[in-house]
This record gives structure tokens, sequence and C-alpha cells, in this order.
RNA sequence: GGUCUCGUAGCUCAGCUGGAUAGAGCAACUGCCUUCUAAGCAGUAGGUCAUUGGUUCGAAUCCAAUCGGGAUCACCA
């Protein structure tokens, strides 16, 4: 049964009976909380077409649609808003048809693919809270397409050549006495950030020094000798010096390590990996095109522009007059070879801080004018950036919060909490850190995702993350509760079952109103690109169950009927809370 | 300076394509564990939705301007 759609025809039906007329738009919206009722049909543009008053107009409606309707059963009018009760039997019929749904929670396949881009870091430093929030969304949202019945593609260009990854080299082989993972103990890509630090304090300090003796600072800053070794390693690297290609692959091996424990911890995965270093040639050959084609231009110095001043912006250099490739020329050779890897892919998902807006209107246009359809389809998911009370994370001064120091903290708060409330004392040392680690890590989650993406966010490091209110922890909590129910019947051999009863609490109505929009939620979240609409979704569920759980001490009730209802009801509430903070990528426990 | 973006309770955030008395959480204060897990529930207090003007039956929401924060406008990535 399909609630919504059945009110609408019966309004619509309704509408047309008094009036003469139908409306093609019916704004029908949630009850306010204080007024009686689920669905609330606001009647002031109907006024239009019944020529009355909108209290007349509504109080009409309501009065057709309470002799006609076959799920409507009270309704009351205030001002223009006609505020629809729907009868405990919809209520009931409507529970049951989403319990035999076994596929609830799934769209069916629309036979679409995608590719979503995210993570796609620099191999010179650690991960940071920056990086989680974007692995955390891209991941979330290549999953959100997957339930809306996409085929999706998860992949991201590792920054793996380039002066930065040059400059920890360079400071490693003048000051790293060969350290490595293996005898420092050290993570590899904490090892490699190490040097990165290095290399900036060893700069500045040189750039100092040459300042002192006079040097202009621009000049200083070409002339240090640590910046000097780093650009010679660079060039070495593209001449494909083999010592330089040595401590390259090595020192990213290292990284890559590194980076694998980190994102296994995070539970993000990739379905293809791609690599600057294999890619960063590849725009050239098309940009070459596009000046024969009259696309791009050619200025006198050899170097290549498109012009996008008709389009509002302004000229863009995609070759420079030596001929190497800029950024831009990379970007736009990944996107080509993308589309011959995965040729029924409809568009790409990048996601990209907010800072790079720019850059991607820029791709998308040039693609466009090269003639590739699919750039319509390419989506920049910008997100806002994660500030601290400070101010903007710097990596070379140190102002970062590392993802994997992070993590931990947050694991281990929950080992603490934990602890403290007892609850699991005979679980295993196993199950009590996978535990600790799933609360954790969904704590983190949550606060990353429950935010619009869109909008730069706060983080407070002395604040740590709360386990309880508006959290990750707070649904995994109630899913655990509900396991003990479910348990708990087990154990005295009652079945849930979705059985006619023939009447509701006002808390199983809240809740079934809400997981009868999960669908909603689902393609809402995914035309947003916003997990924070299932964040919120999840967390309203869990409230509303919750309110239920007090409210109603299941196990007293004598009706067998209605036990048996409820723990179906609870069962269901389980499951949707379970999937829809699995698209978080946040697991929920069975005890906590 | 041009373009884009944000401004909602002390703090962190919701508020869908305009609709009722603007909602949560945290922090503060009050209650509720011999009953299915108190990481919970109920309640009190806290707001000129940055400001001004406009559009209309109706604006936190749309438009314009102003103020304030941020991003971006490299032969960097």
């Amino acid at each position: 049964m399909n609630l919504d759609l059945t009110l609408r025809t019966e309004i619509q039906k309704a509408v047309t009976t008094l009036f003469n007329q139908s409306i093609e738009q019916l704004q029908l919206q949630p009850t306010n909380e204080g007024f009686e009722g689920s669905h609330t049909l606001v009647c002031f543009p109907i006024t239009k077409i019944s020529k009355k008053g909108p209290e007349e107009t509504a109080r009409l409606i309501g009065e057709e649609l309470v002799k006609n309707s076959s799920v409507i059963s009270k309704y009351n009018v205030v001002k223009g808003f006609l505020n629809l009760v729907i009868a405990d039997a919809a209520w009931v019929a409507l529970f049951q048809s989403i319990y035999a749904d076994k596929n609830f929670g799934q769209l069916s396949s629309n036979g679409k693919e995608i590719m979503v881009e995210y993570s796609s870091p620099n191999t010179n430093k650690p991960l940071h809270l920056g990086h989680l929030r974007n692995n955390f969304l891209g991941w979330s949202v290549a999953e959100i397409f997957k339930a809306n019945g996409y085929h999706v593609h998860k992949v991201q260009i590792i920054n793996d050549r380039g002066i930065h990854i040059c400059k920890s080299m360079a400071a490693w082989k003048l000051f790293g006495n060969g350290e490595t993972p293996q005898s420092s103990g050290v993570k590899g890509d904490h090892l490699v950030g190490k040097y990165y630090v290095v290399f900036d304090k060893t700069y500045k300090a040189e750039i100092k020094e040459l300042i002192e003796k006079g040097v202009a600072e621009a000049d200083a800053e070409k002339q240090a000798p640590i910046m000097k070794l780093a650009v010679e390693m660079l060039q070495k690297w593209e001449a494909k010096d083999t010592e330089t290609v040595e401590l390259w692959k090595t020192m990213n091996g290292w990284v890559y390590d590194g980076f694998g424990s980190t994102y296994k911890r995070m539970g993000v995965d990739f379905e293809k990996l791609y690599y600057e270093s294999d890619t960063y040639l590849l725009g050239k050959e098309e940009v070459l095109k596009g000046v024969e084609k009259g696309i791009f231009f050619k200025k006198e110095d050899g170097s290549v522009w498109v012009d996008l001043t008709s389009d509002g912006l302004d000229q863009k250099v995609l070759l420079r007059s030596d001929g190497t490739s800029v950024y831009m020329t990379q970007d736009i050779g990944t996107a080509i070879l993308r589309f011959r890897d995965f040729p029924k892919i409809e568009g790409q998902v990048y996601t990209v801080g907010n800072e790079q807006e720019y850059h991607f209107k820029v791709l998308f246009l040039i693609l466009k004018k090269l003639g590739y359809a699919w750039a319509e389809k390419c989506y920049h998911l910008s997100y806002g950036m994660v500030d601290l009370p400070t101010g903007k994370m710097k990596s070379r001064e140190g102002t970062v919060v590392d993802a994997d120091d992070l993590m931990q903290e947050m694991v281990d708060e929950a080992a603490k909490q934990s602890q403290e409330l007892g609850k699991i004392d005979d679980m295993s040392a196993e199950e009590r850190s996978a535990l600790s680690e799933m609360v954790g890590l969904g704590a983190l989650k949550f606060f990353l995702l429950k935010v619009d993406p869109k909008k730069r966010m706060l983080f407070d490091p002395n604040e740590s993350i709360q386990l309880q209110g508006h959290t990750g922890p707070f649904i995994q909590y109630t899913h655990a509760r509900i396991k003990a129910i479910l348990r708990k019947a087990a154990s005295l051999s009652i079945t849930p079952s979705a059985e006619e009863v023939n009447s509701l609490e006002p808390a199983e109505r809240d809740a079934i109103f809400l997981i009868n929009t999960y669908h909603q939620k689902l393609q809402e979240a995914a035309r947003e690109y916003s997990p924070a609409v299932l964040s919120n979704y999840a967390y309203d569920l869990a409230k509303s169950y919750n309110q239920f759980y007090q409210a109603i001490p299941i196990f007293h009730e004598a009706d067998q009927q209605k036990l048996k209802f409820r723990i179906a009801f609870s069962e269901v509430v389980a499951d949707v809370l379970k999937s829809s903070m699995n698209l978080l990528g946040i697991q929920v426990p069975e005890r906590m």
C-alpha cells in the first residue's frame, strides 16, 4: 500500500467533486507538533478554484474525505490548514505491506551506472580530519546511489608525483639516515609526513639565513639548498632517473601501507585506483587536438589557453609554454580515460573541497567544449572545510587533527564509557574491542556526516565528540535495545507478526509514519548528494522509537496480537536503523 | 576589486520546491532505573531567524541592497 499516493488521489478526487475542477499541485505536508493528525493539506492555494475562504474550503474537503476516503477517519481545520487523521486500520495495513516487503530499503535497479571519486590524497603526509570528511562523504554518497538502484564505481586518483613528495624525499635523503617504518616502528605515511615537516623547517631556516646575508626574499626562496634539491629530484624523476624513481617508489610504498591500514579502519574501499604518475601526461593529446579544432588557442610563447570569457569566466592555461601539463590538463585526461574504462557510466561525482569549485566549473566547461556529452552529468560534490576553533587546519604548521589519532581517541573514549556503564562485562576482550571500534567510529562518522556537506563545520578537539544525544551511538544504542527485545521474544517463543491489531499508540503511528518515508529520504539523499538527510532521518526514527519504548513496556501487554505486532514493528525499526546507518558507513551492534 | 558561499538559542546543527506557535543535541535546572539496556525518557529555561527594503493571502525560506565571516580569481596542485 502506498499511503501518500492513496491520500493524494483521494484528495484530488474530493477537490474535483466539490469544485468541478482539478488542482495540479497538492501541498501535503507532515502535521506540525501540537495539532491532531499526521498529514496536513494546505488549502490556501485551493481557494482559487473553490471561490471560498480557506477555512471553509478546508472544512468542505475534510467532510468529503471523511465520507469517502478509505484511509481518513477524522479531520480538523486550523486557519487554512486541513489536518488529517489516518485510521489505525490504514496504519496497520501500511505496516503490513512494509513488513511483507523483503526488499524494503533497497530501490530497484534503474540500469544506470555512475562513478564516484573521493579521497584522492597527496602521498607526502598522513590523512587528517579533512580527509575523513571527504572519505566518509564520498563513500556514503556512493552507497546511497547503490541503494537508489545505481551501479556505482568507487575510484580515487592518488597524487603520487610532484613537488610535494620530492620535498619529503629531499628531507629524508639529507636527514633520514636510512630510517624506515621497520627500523623506527613509525607508520609509513606518518614517517613520510615527518620528513615533509622536516623539509619545511629546514627550508624556512635556510630562507631566513639567506635573507640575513642580504638576499632578496623571492630569490632566497629559490636558492635555499633544500628546495633546490627537491626541484632537482622532481626533474630527475621526470627524466626517469633510476635512483630517484627507486626512492620515490620506496617512500610512496611506505605511504600506501600506511594509507591501507587507515582506509581499512575507516571502512572505505575503492574499486579502482588511478595514479597521477600514470595519467599526468594524458590530457596533453586531447588539448592539442582541441587546438587543431580551434576550441583552444596558442599564444606566441607556445602556451595553450582556453577562452571562457563568453561563459563569464577567464582565460585559463592548459599547457605551459614549455609544453608541460598543468593540473587542469591532467584532469581532462583522467576524465576521458575513466569514460573509456567504464563506457556505461553516465556521469562522475567528484568529492572535492569547495576551494576547487572554480576548477571544476572550468573542467566541466572544457569537457563540454571538447564535445563530450557526459560533461553535463559530471558533478562536483563540493563540501565545506572542517575548521578548528583556531581556524583552518594547516599541515605545514602542524595544526592538523590526524585521522589515525582521532579514530583511536574515539575508540578509546567509547571503550571507557562502556567500561563505566558496565553492561558488557561478560563479553570477551575481542567482542568488547570490536564494540568500541564500532561505537567510536560510529560517533565520528555520524558527527562528520550529520552536517549538510555544503556547509563548513567546526570541530573542537577539546570538546571530544559526544556519545550521547544527537549522535551515532544514540542510534546504535536504540538498535541494541531492540535486539534485546527480539532476543527476549525468541526466548519466550513469541513470533513477531504483523497482526491485524485494532488500535495503535500515538508513538507507534509516529514511527510507522517515519518508516514509510524511508524511500523518499533515500531518494532525497541521492538527489541532494547528502548523507546528512539520512543521518537526520535515522536520528528522528531512533528518537521516535525511544519514546515508544519508554511509554509502552512491550512485554506487559496481555493482548497477544498486540504483543506480536509490536515485536514485528520493533524489528522493522531496527532494520531501517541498520540499513540507514550502514549507508553512512556505520555498523550497529546487537548489544552495547 | 569580480565571482561564489555562509550568517537560525550561550555552543554545534535541523528546518524539503514559500505556509500554523521556528525545532533537536550539548551546556544549566527538575523529575523518572525491584519493570524489555538510564549511551534513555519526560519537563523548565533559552530566539528582533545578521540588518533594511521588496514580491504576496502568507517569508527563516524567493529577490535587491547593506554589514559581517569564508572560498576563489597562478605557465601551483
